[in-house]
DNA sequence: TAGATTGTTAATCGATTAACAATC
DNA sequence: TAGATTGTTAATCGATTAACAATC
């Protein structure tokens, strides 16, 4: 199986932003310097990563924008669309809902659930909240495929659970707390606290930046 | 001035978390082999990282929870309040507005703006969403030092502009672009579509997870 | 004292950068 | 052909891990 380094898996998306900017813009070939310039990295480091999956680059002349969007797009799982489940109708759980940068990226949010019985039966949008109840069946059912949490804390875990219980191999966290999951099962995790935290310590320390400035 | 390495600044507010965590239980000691099987990582990282900042465990018995969530607390600036002002309120900037997690941390969003005049004047809570115009006043007025973007793409990089001609040094960005500021001013990103990426990719290669599983 | 765990040094590992031959 | 830019190798840099003397 190909490996890829960790941070360049990380950057991998990055770049397939950027590279579909330049093919919205109509552009039709860009060099290592240009995207690396666009990206705040260097040449040498976006010619490393790409060269990862292929030999997609012209030697003299650059890279091909559409067909490398396209490759990156089946190299990160964006030639298929992700069918997903969220766990959560609360304020942020009901704006993901919303959030149509999903969509657009290939992500479909099925079915909302929320355990709490006075917001079963409400909708968000076009979609109705459902009992924690039937989340394994819907799950199968319909298919799903990743699994987004955005319930408090202390819930978050037990959540997990369920969603690898029912087979969901990715979920998306937003509960502040690691989970612990089984091997095999992948989990994202985005503190919106932390990352404050990460920006009070950078301006406290006067330390340039910090992690992914993206 | 003291330098931390990056990897080891981003790991301190989930350092924070676990020990905020350990003094709620009111366990007043912990060893790093305990913290670091918490955080997913080694014993050695979690001694060499707190090393950064000063002697504060005690050889034979470990770490005291109080006395290094204090120490932690003043170093990553959670001894303050942050003052905080969000721009763009559509669905997942109204959700950032209400999310309690910011003020237990001790963010506080003190103003809430928008371009669209059809959004100014209404609330958010018992916050009145303001127009542009009153920017920079406002950030002046209110001592505000932390900008949070939940605006379009498209709109972002002025948004970005306007924040730093205010006076802020500290950026929180949603939207899915690169910002560029001038030096002095820290950007953290976080792209929700992208998170959703890499767990798409992590899934499609196989590879057992990605950046921080927190 | 004996047992445990820290802080730190040295060794390993991995990622980034620089350089350049190969290629268009 | 001359100029440009890739893909790749080697050199550098930085972070993690392992080991252990110092300390409670």
């Amino acid at each position: 199986m190909l490996v890829v380094p960790k941070p360049v898996a990380a950057r991998f998306p990055l770049y397939l932003r950027q590279l579909e900017e330049y093919e919205a813009d109509g552009v039709a070939l860009v060099s290592s310097r240009e995207l690396g310039a666009k990206l705040g990295t260097s040449a040498a480091q976006v010619r490393k990563d790409l060269a990862c999956f292929g030999h997609f680059g012209l030697p003299g002349v650059g890279y091909p924008v559409k067909e490398l969007v396209e490759q990156l797009k089946r190299i990160i799982g964006r030639d298929h669309r992700w069918r997903v489940a969220l766990v959560g109708a609360g304020n942020l759980g009901r704006a993901l809902c919303r959030y149509k940068g999903f969509l657009e990226k290939g992500f479909e949010i099925l079915a909302v659930f929320d355990k709490d019985r006075s917001k079963i039966g409400k909708h968000i949008g076009p979609k109705t909240i459902r009992p924690m109840s039937e989340f394994a069946r819907t799950v199968r059912g319909e298919h799903i495929e990743l699994g987004v949490i955005a319930v408090p804390a202390r819930e978050a875990q037990a959540v997990a659970k369920q969603m690898v219980k029912a087979g969901i191999r990715g979920i998306l966290n937003f509960a502040p707390v690691r989970l612990t999951v089984p091997e095999g099962v992948t989990v994202c995790a985005v503190d919106l606290a932390v990352e404050l935290q990460q920006l009070s310590f950078s301006l406290k320390s006067g330390e340039p930046a910090l992690p992914a400035a993206n």
